[in-house]
DNA sequence: CTGATATCCTTATGCTGTAAAGAGATAGCT
DNA sequence: AGCTATCTCTTTACAGCATAAGGATATCAG
């Protein structure tokens, strides 16, 4: 199930996210010293998250890393919905803020492409958060204008950049998502990917004799390697400890963004540039 | 949080999945008749997902809505994970199975495209089941002939159409992914999406007043037409009752495919067709 | 010192998926 | 016909979830 963002007090969220809460006057109110801080829960929740995947998040496991009963935590984050708000906003800090146009907008879009599949890998909860409405953290508008700053390589118009910009991020969310929800899988539940698929096309065939009647092209896909393309052949990749379904999808990936930059340069050529 | 398929026995998944599985014997059995079926709890699950969404998708909900406890389906179903596989494969059953390439590869993969795009919107919470690992029903493979029967028409060969199909998927998947979810949270919520955005946008203003300093492309894409932060829509949206997100996302879906196609066409020139 | 206010804990409520055990129906077998 | 194995479905129970409510305790301004 995909968490919503929380829909608690937008004022207060808001403040949250944008850091502009506490500092009206910082220590002049009775009552203990907070031992905590947003900072520190957030961090804590991103270290859950990171560690044994969003199904794990639960209040009770961020105040225990912490020291803390479930209950602390609400002392200082309305709820679980905007703690994930937050957690989402600080995760997309990491990301680099600026690409050098100088070897030319293809490639830097293809090293920002780069950069956001190897975060959503590092943090892959993120894609579980939900993009129905956009969190609006200041992160989030960092991101933006780091893409945007690519995206002016092109000399495109503001309306046609509005578009490529949610196909260029749904592209690599899209892409990386089976990978990385693959390897929470496989790490929730114990069971490694190579063994599950084996177990599964194992049961597919004998289920289904017919298969490869039923499903020719499917077949096709599978068994033709050759390509008149004349790029590279498909290796069995050998010295690679990752499952092979990694490898395919970052071939999907390279290859589907190839797709995409070319689609880009039409553009700008039907734009007369 | 993305449900996990189910983990429990293989073999009767698959056979549930592909109904293989009961007529070895059908009415020699001692014990009451079945009142309910597979087929009749997967009907009521979608229903429940389509009606209230993913997140109030319990056995309890689907149990009521066909006037049994929630542990009755226990004796139909393994667990939930595996009835949302079948809700899953069950749902892509709709999906039409060919498109007439009569008019070329263009026009039908657009088509497809359109179709994939209604689809996700008549069932959004199809968009959180894990793709982590496939589920490998039938209709998952009828889904596939049919984009692959799409392709052919390009007449590229096998390994640059095993890209294509990931990236024409996940861009369908992820363009679409906004609104659903908007929808879906509006409905969950009672918050109408127009309300919900104006609140965080004068929010925005007031917690960041140098907004436009610190974002000014964000601000530049905003202010050259329509824009999807802050000021109203400079564009014409008449006689429309949907959200002015969803109009925005649909030119966002069109233009995105429109650079897909042009990059397919770049691939099949460099390929020589 | 007093009263107000803050943090943090304990307890409780209503959800969730599902394990365990039992009630009642129905078939084949004797 | 009666017995018994087997099936469906219910009840009850349990652990885990987010979080509401209330209480204990520490710290400030006066």
């Amino acid at each position: 199930m995909v968490v919503f963002a929380g829909q608690g007090d937008v004022q207060r969220t808001m403040a949250l996210l944008w850091r502009t809460a506490g500092p009206g006057d910082p220590r002049t109110a009775p009552g203990p010293k907070p031992a905590l801080s947003v900072d520190m829960i957030v961090d804590a929740a991103i270290a859950v998250a990171d560690a044994e995947g969003m199904s794990s998040l639960s209040m009770r496991a961020v105040g225990e890393r912490l020291g803390r009963t479930a209950m602390a935590l609400y002392t200082y984050v309305p709820s679980k919905g905007e703690l994930v708000d937050l957690m989402y906003d600080r995760a997309l800090a990491e990301l680099p803020r600026g690409y050098d146009g100088e070897a030319g907008w293809r490639a830097a879009l293809t090293r920002w492409a780069g950069d956001g599949w190897a975060f959503y890998l590092r943090h892959p909860w993120v894609l579980q958060v939900s993009q129905a409405r956009p969190v609006l953290g200041p992160n989030e508008y960092v991101m933006m204008e780091t893409l945007l700053g690519v995206l002016r390589g092109t000399g495109l118009g503001a309306p046609v950049v509005r578009r490529l910009v949610g196909t260029l991020i749904y592209f690599v969310r899209g892409t990386v998502q089976p990978v990385a929800e693959a390897r929470q899988a496989a790490t929730a539940t114990g069971v490694p990917d190579q063994e599950w698929w084996d177990g599964r096309s194992a049961q597919i065939a004998q289920v289904a004799p017919d298969f490869a009647e039923r499903f020719p092209m499917v077949v096709w896909l599978g068994t033709e390697g050759a390509s008149p393309l004349g790029d590279e052949a498909d290796e069995p990749c050998p010295d690679d400890d990752r499952p092979y379904m990694e490898a395919e999808a970052e071939k999907t990936f390279q290859a589907g963004l190839t797709v995409l930059l070319d689609g880009i340069e039409a553009a700008m050529r039907r734009a007369g540039l």
